[in-house]
DNA sequence: GCTAACGTCCGCCAAT
DNA sequence: AGATTGGCGGACGTTA
């Protein structure tokens, strides 16, 4: 099992526990070989919220133990994050602990020099802070999260949804990710920045005006589709569409349409044999070498090396009788 | 990697 | 008065 730990500090907001324990606290999806085993790990008399006493049998030191850390924000962790804290997340990364966090929880990595000379995120109306006080670190506030490889951060509260995402769809995949998100009824994957970084948020529920043109158009992702056929579907000009769209979602008609593609891709690539050819076409790329193009762009790997990693990670070559759930959406 | 055709995006602005 | 719409045009992106 992975142990995922979850240091929790006096005054950690209950928002910020929820993402990371509905995530990594779910049952084990059918789909999935492993799973994690989450532990709250709590300074001693913490507080959560101001109303919530956390009560666990871990405390901080614990966080050396663990696979993977999650920090969130704590009480005035912009300013003055906890000592205790900070010691720990040292010493757990030096034991090979991958180390997340949300929110300001990014000032606690940056206290532990875990974000020197790296990339990093966290909530806008920290970020110049955090790059004020940590010169050493670029960062960058636009982003919902960043992906360091062992250390990450994410912008505030709700991207650590995604951020707890992203982390299961490496560890797992992106089909196990998306059945856990389903689970949870949030919205899939949001991404739309380059490579692993998360430009822009989009509502989690799907009430909004044109959530049924985005389902429709991810029905038929195989075919091809203009923002054209979008208007058309949404009854809106392309103006007002186009308007519509990024309002809502952050991103563009056809940049949306590129990735929900390339992220159809990698699930083909994850469960079937099938070609790169026969992949693009089945996600509605005209050519594989199109295919190559937003892939490796949005990836930052091809669709082969992703295939080969993806084997890899998986390795045992052990019959997995049922897939239930995991169906894309 | 280049190119030619075509599609997309977005500021501007008048119409609703 | 203020918000929403959608046509236009040109820079920019995508495709084969």
């Amino acid at each position: 099992m992975h142990v995922v730990a979850l240091a929790v500090t006096d005054g950690t907001p209950l928002f910020e526990l929820a993402a990371p324990t509905a995530v990594f606290g779910a049952p084990m999806p059918t789909s999935a070989r492993d799973w994690y085993d989450l532990r709250l790990c709590a300074s001693p008399g913490a507080i959560v919220d101001g109303a919530f006493r956390a009560e666990t049998p871990y405390d901080l030191d614990a966080l050396v133990a663990a696979d993977t850390v999650v920090v969130p924000a704590c009480h005035d962790g912009a300013l003055h994050p906890p000592g205790e804290l900070v010691e720990a997340l040292r010493a757990a990364h030096a034991a090979g602990a991958r180390v997340a966090s949300i929110c300001t929880g990014a000032f606690a990595l940056a206290a532990a020099g875990l974000l020197d000379g790296r990339r990093a995120t966290t909530h806008w109306m920290h970020a110049p802070r955090l790059a004020d006080r940590h010169p050493r670190i670029a960062v960058d506030p636009r982003v919902l999260y960043v992906d360091e490889g062992d250390v990450l951060t994410s912008a505030g509260k709700a991207a650590g949804v995604d951020l707890c995402l992203h982390i299961v769809a490496r560890d797992h995949g992106t089909a196990v990710a998306n059945a856990i998100a389903r689970r949870l009824v949030v919205a899939p994957h949001r991404d739309g920045g380059q490579a692993q970084f998360i430009e822009t948020p989009i509502p989690a529920n799907g009430d909004h005006r044109l959530a049924q043109t985005m389902a429709w158009a991810l029905e038929r992702l195989d075919q091809p589709l203009t923002v054209n056929d979008l208007a058309d579907h949404a009854h809106l000009s392309t103006r007002s569409l186009t308007r519509h769209f990024t309002a809502i979602s952050g991103t563009t008609p056809l940049q949306w349409l590129l990735h929900q593609r390339v992220h159809r891709a990698q699930e083909l690539l994850e469960h079937t044999d099938e070609s790169v050819e026969t992949i693009a076409a089945r996600v509605g790329m005209g050519t594989a070498a199109t295919l190559r193009r937003h892939f490796a762009r949005v990836t930052r790997t091809s669709p082969t090396g992703f295939r080969e990693s993806f084997r890899a990670v998986n390795a045992p070559a052990v019959d997995h009788p049922i897939r239930a759930g995991a169906a894309s959406q």
